[in-house]
DNA sequence: TTAATAGTCTATAAAATCTATAGAGTATAA
DNA sequence: TTATACTCTATAGATTTTATAGACTATTAA
């Protein structure tokens, strides 16, 4: 499961994107419409600036704006910046890899090679959709 | 991610597989041979128990052994059992929906309909594969 | 220059979940 | 009746999640 500071931030994401471009978006608007607590939006939309998915100013007119093109920026991305690794176990993980400790050998492990597939399957969903996909409608 | 303890209960569960029917598995030996935590293991194979997964037999000559034809056990299941829900967001699992505080309509929610997509994508991965063939090779 | 606006930074913390371990108890077989 | 092996209850440290509080800084407009 994805975390709600995921959810949060993914939603925030959709929302900054709907907007267009018409300038930056103020984070108690994002908070109030889509019922986000404040604080911990803020955090999260920090988060997101830090690794350059978002930026912001300062003062009257300021808010948080999109540095990239919708179209540009995948959910697979924006789930790892977010929550962490998408695969469902660390030794599959191309992020977030860590070795198995109690697996002799990796290439032997059925369970390993079986997640590995379903890692693939999931990331050609995450990869293909996009900001752009998610704000339409 | 999978909790360490799921890990730990597919791969007891797949060592019992192959072992194909010749008796009852001991605790330990799964402990030693799969590298896992004998205390926490026993807790593991005690809920795989109550659910109906595996049966079990105490005194000399006892041990762990699978209720059901390892074809007839999908990973869907196992880690519905073990890990709980498949789905990235509670408002789009079929076994533990809970309806999302923050959205005025589901049925809107962009987010929703792509979790539902990636949820079906990984469940029809999940029903197809089963302990027969995680424990095969 | 100063007042209002709006993001930033640091600290804190309750709650939940995860990952175990200890030890006494019970059923079974030889 | 003894050794074996699963069962049950309790506990507990570590980590992660989900926030909240409050002081600080940058920007704009009057």
């Amino acid at each position: 499961m994805l975390s709600k500071k995921t959810k949060y931030g993914l939603k925030a994401l959709i929302h900054i994107a709907k907007n267009g471009g018409k300038g930056p978006v103020l984070i108690s608007s994002i908070s109030e419409k889509e019922r986000i607590p404040k604080k911990f939006l803020e955090a999260i939309l920090l988060d997101l600036k830090k690794f350059g998915i978002l930026g912001s100013k300062k003062g009257k007119g300021g808010g948080y704006y999109l540095l990239k093109e919708p179209k540009d920026v995948s959910m697979a991305t924006l789930i790892r910046v977010l929550d962490g690794p998408i695969a469902m176990l660390p030794c599959v993980s191309l992020n977030f890899y860590e070795r198995c400790e109690d697996c002799p050998d990796e290439q032997i492990c059925e369970l390993n090679r079986f997640m590995a597939q379903v890692r693939d399957n999931t990331l050609t969903l995450l990869r293909q959709k996009t900001l752009h996909d998610l704000a339409m409608l």
